[in-house]
DNA sequence: CAAATATATGAATATATGTTCATATATTCA
DNA sequence: TGAATATATGAACATATATTCATATATTTG
């Protein structure tokens, strides 16, 4: 596959990180994680109202692609953005009027 | 599902956009139709080296979602994008260094 | 050490997605 | 009208994803 402007290898790269994100519980997270910087498991479990075992499948899932990474603190995991590329999209897409979409 | 800053209902569209773009091909077609304007189905085919049928498949795909439009020109069908706000975020992963990754 | 708490793990499953192929449809033009 | 060209369609299939559940692991604290 050729492209316009972006070369393949970014073309798959930019692909991969919207598609890792590209899910409402994930967006929610690097949502709260943009605003609260480092969250455990249980905060964004309860902030988002979601299973705590589906949240830690979605932070796992992120961490591994790069997107969040983690640091226990006690009993505690506590997540953060690692790949801050990602805010930039979130605050571009908050930005946007999507009324009519 | 709550948020930090943003609405369920913005979330779920961010959610489903990012997911909608979130393809290598997708990508590719939205970058050309970023440069282009306005092309063709077999333009994007042979620009992007992929098969007729499988881009078909993905315009069809995008235009259902709101993303793409397309008007009939004598034997061609032409694309261009409608919810400019992907533009946004192609531009902005664009500048993104994404070497480190 | 045992109980309590926090998180991870993995199986199971339903559903979605990406891709190919063969074929249908629409349009032009000789 | 029939051949050529452009695009759409839909079945079939493999693979990926989202979600739930039960359970394992790690850590603290009594």
């Amino acid at each position: 596959m050729k492209t316009g402007t972006l070369d393949i290898e970014k073309v798959e790269k930019v692909a991969f990180i919207l598609k890792a994100i590209g899910n409402p519980l994930r967006i929610g997270i690097i949502d709260a994680l943009r605003v609260n910087h480092e969250l455990s498991v249980s905060e964004i479990s309860s902030q988002l109202e979601a299973e705590q075992s589906l949240v830690s499948h979605n932070l796992l899932n992120m961490k591994l692609k790069g997107i969040l990474e983690s640091r226990r603190k006690g009993k505690n995991i506590f997540y953060r953005l690692k790949l801050m590329e990602v805010l930039k999209v979130i605050e571009c897409m908050e930005t946007c009027n999507l009324d009519d979409f």
